[in-house]
Parts: C-alpha cells; sequence; structure tokens
DNA sequence: GTCGAATGAATCGCCGTTCAGTCACGGCTT
DNA sequence: AAGCCGTGACTGAACGGCGATTCATTCGAC
C-alpha cells in the first residue's frame, strides 16, 4: 500500500545549481526541492490543512510530478521526516564518538537535537507538530528511524549505568523517552511561540544540568 | 468563525442514569455521551482518519444531533480537550493543597498526571496524540485550559524556588514545559504500546525522582 | 396544537490522484 | 551536419470519491 517506486537514490551528486539546461532526467535535486517545499508548507498549515497543489507551487513543479518521486502526500510526510532523521542521527554519531563519558556525551546530545533545530523553526515544527497528524506514522510505532533514534538515546543512558556513571535503577528505555519528550516539548513551545534566538540554547544547557543531576550516582 | 451555539452548560447535574422516558429536552447528558464517544474514535483512528457518522453511531445519536452541541468537527476535539484538562486541573489542585513541601507537591503532580491516564488509556491517546492534530488548537498556542495546566506546573516550580527547595538558576516555564513534554512522552508510548498495567505507575516513580534530583538545591 | 429536539438522507465543495498529451534530449541514420 | 525517432520526465486539467454539514421532516412532551 505504500512502496516507494520509481525513486533512484543517490546518484550524479546533484551539483545543486540550476546549471545550465534543465535536464531531462529525473533528479534527486528535484525530490529534494519538493522536500524542502513541503517543510515550508506543512510548517505554516499543518499536514491536514496542505494542498499537494501548494507542495507543487512551493516546488515550482507541477502537481503531478510530485507523485513521480512520492506514492502520496502521506508518503511526502513520510520521507522527510525518515529523511531527515536519518541526518540528525548521522551527525549525532559522529559528534558523540568524539566525546569520553557517557555524562559528556549525553550533555551533548541534548545540546545537539535542540541546537540543530534552533535555526531550522519550520522544520522543527513539522517534526515535533506534524509528526503526529500521519497517523500511519504513528501507528507503526513511529518509523524506523524514530525508533532507531530512540534507542540510541537509550544506549548513551545505558552505557552510563554500565560505566557506573549513572544510576543504574532506572529504565534507560523508559528515561530516553521522557529526555525525548522533554526536548520535544521545549522545541514545540519554541517552534510555535515567538522563536527568538538563542531561546533553545538556553534551554538546552538547563535541560542537560537537570537531566546530569537527575541520573548521577551517589 | 467557531462560537459555541446552543450549549447550556452545567445544569440537572444530570443524574446520570438514562432515567425514565428518554427525554426531549437537550441535555448535558448528551453532550457527555458524545465526548465520550469521541474519545473512543478518535483514539482508535485519528481524528482525522474518524468520521462524524462514526462518533454519532458510537454515541447512539444521529449524524445530525453531534450539530446541536457542537460547531463542528474541530469543535468536539476541542471541547473534549478543554473538559478533561479542567477535570485533572480540578483535581490536581485539590490534592496538591494537601501536600507540605514543593518536593511532595511535585511528586505528586508527576503521579497524578500519569495515575490519572492509567486507566484511561483511550483518553490519554486521544490527549497525547491528537491533541496535536487539529491545527487551530495548537495555533492558538494550545487551548487556554492547556496554558492554565502548564501554568500551574511552573507555579508548582517556582514556589519551591522561593522556598528554597530547588534550584533557582532554572526557568519555571522552561521546566514545566520540559517535564510536561517527559510525561507526555512517556503517556504516547505507553498509550500507542502495550500499554501494560502498573507501566505509567513505574515510570511515574522514576521521572519524579530524577525531576527531584535535578531541581534540589545543593 | 405548539414547540423544538432529534433525525438521517441528500448535498456540494473540495482535493488527492490520475493519465493523455507535450516536449527535451540523445542516439541513430543518411 | 542535419533530420528523425524513441524514450521517459514532466505537465496540469479533469475526475471521482468522500465526508462534513445541512435542513426538511418527524414526533415526543407539555
Amino acid at each position: 500500500m505504500t512502496e516507494r517506486r520509481f525513486i533512484r537514490r543517490g546518484e550524479a551528486a546533484s551539483s545543486e545549481g540550476r546549471a545550465k539546461g534543465g535536464g531531462r532526467k529525473r533528479t534527486d535535486d528535484k525530490r529534494e526541492r519538493i522536500l524542502r517545499a513541503a517543510v515550508k508548507v506543512f510548517a505554516k498549515k499543518g499536514f491536514y490543512a496542505s494542498r499537494v497543489s501548494e507542495i507543487a507551487k512551493a516546488a515550482g513543479v507541477a502537481d503531478g510530478t510530485i507523485y513521480l518521486y512520492f506514492d502520496s502526500k502521506d508518503d511526502v510526510l513520510e520521507s522527510l521526516f525518515e529523511d531527515r532523521t536519518e541526518r540528525l542521527l548521522t551527525a549525532l554519531r559522529t559528534e558523540l564518538a568524539k566525546h569520553e563519558g557517557a555524562s559528556a556525551r549525553l550533555r551533548r546530545l541534548i545540546e545537539m537535537q535542540l541546537g540543530l533545530l534552533e535555526g531550522q523553526r519550520e522544520l522543527a515544527e513539522v517534526i515535533t507538530v506534524n509528526l503526529r497528524q500521519s497517523t500511519r506514522l504513528l501507528r507503526q510505532y513511529g518509523s524506523k528511524r524514530f525508533v532507531e533514534y530512540l534507542e540510541f538515546m537509550a544506549s548513551v543512558i545505558a552505557d552510563g549505568q554500565r560505566s557506573g556513571e549513572f544510576r543504574d535503577d532506572v529504565s534507560p528505555r523508559v528515561m530516553a523517552r521522557a529526555l525525548f519528550g522533554a526536548l520535544d516539548g521545549v522545541t514545540l513551545t519554541w517552534a510555535l511561540g515567538e522563536a527568538r534566538a538563542g531561546g533553545l540554547d538556553k534551554a538546552a544547557a538547563q535541560l542537560a544540568e537537570l537531566w546530569l543531576r537527575g541520573l548521577e550516582k551517589r
């Protein structure tokens, strides 16, 4: 009911520029343009109130073209989410590898999740709000990537317990969910509110402190 | 665009029972029946995938009747949310008044938010998931009741800071958002997952411990 | 008989999706 | 080099289904 068809991934690294004579080859570049447009539109009006034709217009593409790259409107949201979460996850893995100790890593994780969104209010809004709008996404218990993300958070905590840095009388999974929820809640307020610069960074510092103290073994 | 019409609130305390000869007077009782049915339907399929006719059927009422009590499908969700949040808030205010000290009160708050939902998986699901589905609800920065709820949480924290129990280098508002997010995240997983009995209670204990340690002045 | 709550079939506008047609490209033939 | 095709990406008007909402009608209570 929702296989992704046609799509060729990674290919010709898409040198981004419109280049010379608008090619006639299907490009990942176009797929990306659609995703970017979708972020804007979804953020402004929410998934259900967004029209496919609006996304098409914003992407500078015909309505039908969207269906060459995605199966359905739902698939656009899902792909968007998968795609961006994957990026975040990759960035996190790379970055956290540079740090020693569960505390430092957890702090960095919090800073990064909030930090990356600080400059991307629209994306933040789509992820926190719209994710919950596609029933399918949630029913499947979140997409694979999302579960992967939570498991990653849980593993950071579990590592800390194993090394003796963190209390081991709490469930890493529950803590991961709670931490994600906390970050998500703060982001939501920020995105829907004034979204003032630096707001998330300040929140990140406070939250990191709170969680580290809360998890500290003593 | 969304004034609530016709509706008579609180009146005749609705003695709940179907009573004798199904009256021909508009009753709060019927309104409540519709809300209860809406919880079930929304929980099962999500707000957008739910059909007004399904709610009507579940409530044992004609489609059109719903429009005698609510302005629109959106209004049903909004009313549901306002109504239930108000109940929770009232219960919380009463309960917390019985406890001395910000720590005890915060712990009780966490236990209650999770505890009240423990027996009401469907309601939990509607509140955590569906709330975010009505763009309007969110855009208005959450309903009045929701803001009220958050302010209440923030005030518990602020009290603790004033009394010297909690660190005062964190923003009560940010912490309230984060705490709500954490509880919400845990509830969401629980509601969508196995929802095993006692799961939320256990989570409540862990979360309370974590937050109290994190907020503790030292 | 009057009032108005309740009904539920019919309406009607909307919007996701389709698909017949267009057109750019690149290879092939001459 | 110039003309000719075949291919398939792209287009966007038109379709079709769906479901929220309406409202003419029913009927119970007083």
